[in-house]
RNA sequence: GGCGAGUUGGCGGAGUGGUUACGCAGCGGAUUGCAAAUCCGUGUACAGGAGUUCGAUUCUCCUACUCGCCUCCA
């Protein structure tokens, strides 16, 4: 059996794994507040645990992980996007829920096992927040029920911090009916206007941290394996979730490795809206962003997984260039083979070896790429880690001269077969001018000129300008 | 102020107590009408200081700098 390596953050060590049952490996992942399109920084847990998933996959059997990632369809910031724009909740909801879906689908990653929305177990947190009342860990006041974070000895143990050390620093308000700054809340109560919930306390919503514990020990039960998510979340946000589970269940251990991936910047810079390098996924896609052309989403995999997951990702044009040019090179090599049959494919120990190793995705593409002389391997392993998909394969076929990643909005044949024309006729007349013209007409056009042998082709680059050949005809 | 991460060659980015990362760019060659693409070959490095050691880029401590979190954030 294969050992897997990962870096715990509550002990701070590279940790041998062992699942509690290896029949049933459980993770859960924190996923996305559903009221806006994912942006670039959303997408890197996603693709993180994503093949954290497949590695699992891969040693303990595809039927034995369980693998939920949750929606978060009750926030502040929802009620606040309805109140601006004058839609119903459920409709921003629901349509921000499909785009996720797509935009990570686009990224090669597979959907989890379960993908519960914080809606559909309001029950079972007013359960939870029942119980921790009756603990004594939690506390109603003004309509509010708080966790009392005194109430549980060993609060911030994830993060390192001390709640005195907290309060000392602490830039929250302290709102009148907390017994510690530092309580937070478990269920608030609602507006009219406002969705809300019938409850022990009055109408009301769960505080955002309540949904993960509640979903996570009826999905997953009150011991799993892995939980994980970005080093933001570390605090407050998981260590709230500790509290809240260990608290309610005091007999389970909750999640017992935990593993944070660290945060993107864009160009050195973390993204953000004031300094205009703020993109999500989907103006990736399309070309929407300062790069200007259209990424394809196995580009932006490749970027993501070259970098170590806790190590900071700094998102550039140029990676994204060079991941390009990989990925086309890999397509070239393979589009010819049929990948294998599921069964007689093993992914390579390179690979493997390289991702057991607490994920060394960078690594396991080295090894990828030195499969370039066995492209049905290359082709094979590529695939199990999430590129070359049908999708990706199928554009390439369709497109003429064998780019899938630069849209094709014009039929260059014509052009193909002018300059093949011509470059016979210099053979012959060893009078090159014609030719030469032709080409760096193409060449400005920000075509790619190849001649050999075997005949001629234009490939699109990433600047090109297809007006800039009108004049051609 | 508290907590944490990082600093590797022109760039990106792995890894190791003594031996080649790898990719891109560069350079040389093959190929080409010339190129491009492709193929082959090739140079440059481990922030600074102290310590442990036969020997440290790799371990320990200190310094400097960068970054993230502590407030919604993945």
């Amino acid at each position: 059996m294969t050992t897997i390596k990962l870096q715990n953050t509550r002990t701070r060590t590279k940790e041998v794994f062992t699942p509690i049952d290896p029949d049933n490996v459980r993770m859960y992942v924190c996923g996305p507040t559903v009221y806006d399109r994912a942006h670039l920084g959303n997408a890197r847990p996603v693709v993180v645990f994503d093949v954290l998933y497949r590695l699992l996959r891969h040693v303990y059997g595809p039927d034995h992980v369980t693998y939920v990632r949750n929606f978060t369809d009750v926030d502040d910031k929802i009620i606040k996007r309805a109140e601006e724009s004058g839609r119903e909740i459920s409709q921003i909801t629901e349509e921000t829920t499909q785009w996720f879906l797509e935009d990570m689908g686009a990224l090669g990653a597979l959907e989890p096992d379960a993908m519960p929305r914080a809606t559909e177990f309001i029950p079972q947190m007013v359960t939870m927040i029942e119980e921790l009342i009756a603990g004594g860990h939690a506390y109603a006041a003004e309509g509010h029920v708080l966790f009392a974070v005194e109430s549980y000895k060993t609060y911030g143990a994830l993060s390192g911090r001390a709640v005195d050390d907290m309060i000392a620093g602490a830039r929250v308000e302290v709102a009148p009916y907390k017994r510690n700054p530092m309580d937070f809340v478990l269920w608030k109560p609602s507006e009219p206007d406002q969705p809300g919930w019938d409850s022990p306390w009055g109408r009301g919503r769960p505080g955002w941290h309540i949904e993960c514990s509640a979903m996570s020990y009826e999905l997953l039960g009150e011991s799993f394996d892995i939980h994980g998510g970005g080093n933001d979340l570390m605090f407050p946000h998981h260590e709230n979730e500790i509290a809240q589970s260990c608290c309610a269940h005091p007999k389970g251990e909750f999640a017992r490795y935990w593993l944070h991936n660290e945060m993107l910047q864009v160009e050195g810079k973390k993204m953000s809206k004031s300094l205009g390098n703020f993109f999500t996924v989907r103006d990736l896609l399309d070309g929407n962003w300062s790069g200007g052309w259209k990424v394809p989403g196995e580009v932006i995999r490749f970027v993501f997984l070259s970098t170590h997951y806790r190590k900071p990702m700094d998102w550039t044009a140029k990676k994204a260039e060079e991941a390009k040019k990989r990925l086309e090179d890999w397509m070239r090599l393979t589009v010819d083979l049929e990948p294998s049959e599921k069964g007689s494919f093993e992914p390579a120990a390179a690979a493997i070896e390289a991702l057991n190793d607490d994920l060394n995705t960078h690594l396991a593409l080295v090894a990828l790429n030195a499969m370039r002389s066995d492209p049905q391997k290359l082709l094979d392993n590529a695939r199990w880690l999430g590129f070359l998909s049908d999708d990706t394969r199928e554009g390439y076929k369709r497109s003429q001269s064998g780019v899938v990643f630069v849209a094709r909005s014009v039929d260059l044949s014509a052009h193909e077969a002018r300059l093949a024309a011509a470059r016979q006729a210099a053979m012959e007349s060893k009078d090159f001018a014609e030719v030469d013209r032709l080409k760096a007409t193409y060449v400005e056009a920000g075509l790619e000129v190849r001649m050999s042998k075997q005949g001629v082709e234009l490939v699109p680059g990433p600047n090109f300008d297809p007006t800039k050949l009108e004049g051609l005809e």
